[in-house]
DNA sequence: ATAAATCCTCCTCCACGGGGAGAGTCAAGG
DNA sequence: CCTTGACTCTCCCCGTGGAGGAGGATTTAT
């Protein structure tokens, strides 16, 4: 056997520094004493005075599985748990489900971005929905149909009376809200009810009627700042973020009023937030 | 004005605790402890002896708006950045792209992780394809054709003899492999280019040619262990990958001896690497 | 012999908090 | 008035996958 050709290969084994491994497979040096250090990849050998490392051929293969294990979105620790023993397989079922989910809320993202960008193309209107929880309430509730929203203004001093006079005491924290029965939107014969939420029931009287209110998982939320007369812009951000989102109405909007007239000189700083329940969709 | 039925609303501000804040909008007491370190979100009052915050509804739309952007995938640097006066468009329209370039680089990986799963299906081969540079390179060339691939065994130690004669000196490290000029696999007749990586050219002689390789930005590499009766494999499994992963084949391929018979008694150890210069699609 | 390149360990840093320790505070019930 | 339980505070460590750099030792090339 001739063996000139092959260098200092010859019948030992050729040891590769660090620096020289790093550059044969495209790794960089940090990741491999990373690898090492966490005993995802030993070299085959360690100088004892310098500490230097020595790397040969037969980690090459645990390179590769390393690099292409990561390069699939594996973490380092899913790929030690291959090279523990456990069928590659499986990981690969589950990095894949991980993969879909992951693209499907970035795309979820994308589309959230890309509506904002629309919006803001047609006015300044900063709304920004978020998805919370309504809790589960006991509430004073109102209903009644009013010929007109300005009519609201006059039906709330009776109502605050009536509950004082039951003796209501109010939760904390404080949450009024309105809830509107119509399935659209309407300027005249607003089906409304006004709810504000107490610590317990007490006796119905023919004004007030006392009820829990179940919770709602989900509820697209949107602040509306000033006056009342911005709310079909809140509303209209709102709906357009849920078909955007892939969520589905399912069940009325809430109106709920946290600063206004009560609290706030100006109606520039009035505050409400509008609260649609709302599921996902598929 | 009537006032009672809001309660402690009244005239003046109310003032959540942390965990009622938290509540109320469903971030966790500790985001909320962080957004005030990092100066994104300060509470509107801290006591000064019991450091306890107290938030009011003057935070509630800067919340919204560092949760609804949180959720576009924003860091908290980036929406610092916007609340700092930097125009919202701007870096939504970063972030558009940022995730167009997130989803398409998971749809890659998902497709190579599929592209796993299917392999596995045929057989148990598992071939790790990673993506390397093959660097720039000095060699000592033989091209011939061949009648098989057996026949490679024995030109190569007259080769190894002519090279010695020349006074080469291998390169380190060291780089033997063989180009295949046909453009498809073939059983007799191989247009074959023996390749050995040298530290500087010589004359060329009759059987030898000296020449420069250009480096080969990325190439699709998979090691073969074993006897070389697996190659086919091997070969099959990178094609499959540049198929799947958006690559083109710029040049032949390549295969690099690492080890062989002679270094390693047993033919399982034996050890190649089959390179095809790639670049990517589109 | 000396300079340049390469290697070592050890440290800090990134984003976004989670988990928990140890201690101080608040509201309600007895 | 006291206790109890719920709440809050600060402080520290943890994880991902290394990057960047300081300070010092070693190897290689001139």
């Amino acid at each position: 056997m001739n063996e000139t050709y092959h260098c200092e290969r010859k019948e030992n084994t050729v040891y590769y520094k660090i620096g020289l491994f790093s550059k044969m497979n495209r790794v960089t040096i940090k990741a491999l004493r990373h690898y090492d250090e966490i005993g995802l990849l030993a070299p085959a050998f360690i100088e004892k005075f310098t500490g230097y490392r020595y790397y040969t051929s037969e980690q090459l293969p645990i390179l590769h599985q390393i690099l292409a294990l990561r390069e699939m979105g594996f973490t380092l620790d899913e790929i030690k748990q291959v090279q523990g023993g456990i069928p590659e397989r499986n990981l690969l079922q589950q990095k894949k489900l991980e993969l879909m989910h992951k693209i499907a809320e970035d795309t979820m993202r994308l589309s959230q971005v890309e509506s904002y960008l629309a919006k803001n193309d047609g006015d300044t209107g900063e709304y920004h929905v978020i998805l919370k929880e309504l809790p589960q309430v006991i509430v004073a509730s109102m209903r009644t149909i009013v010929p007109g929203y300005d009519s609201l203004f006059h039906i709330l001093p009776p109502m605050g009376a009536e509950m004082e006079r039951l003796g209501c005491v109010c939760a904390v924290p404080e949450y009024c809200f309105n809830i509107y029965h119509d399935g659209e939107y309407r300027e005249t014969d607003v089906d409304v009810e006004i709810c504000e939420a107490v610590t317990e029931k007490k006796v119905d009287s023919d004004m007030l009627t006392f009820k829990v209110i179940d919770r709602v998982e989900n509820a697209a939320c949107a602040l509306h700042k000033g006056s009342y007369m911005g709310f079909p812009r809140a509303y209209n951000a709102v709906l357009k973020w849920v078909e955007n989102n892939g969520y589905e109405i399912i069940d009325n909007p809430r109106e709920s009023y946290i600063d206004g007239v009560w609290n706030k000189d100006s109606e520039a700083d009035w505050l409400t937030e509008i609260q649609f329940p709302v599921k996902k969709l598929s």
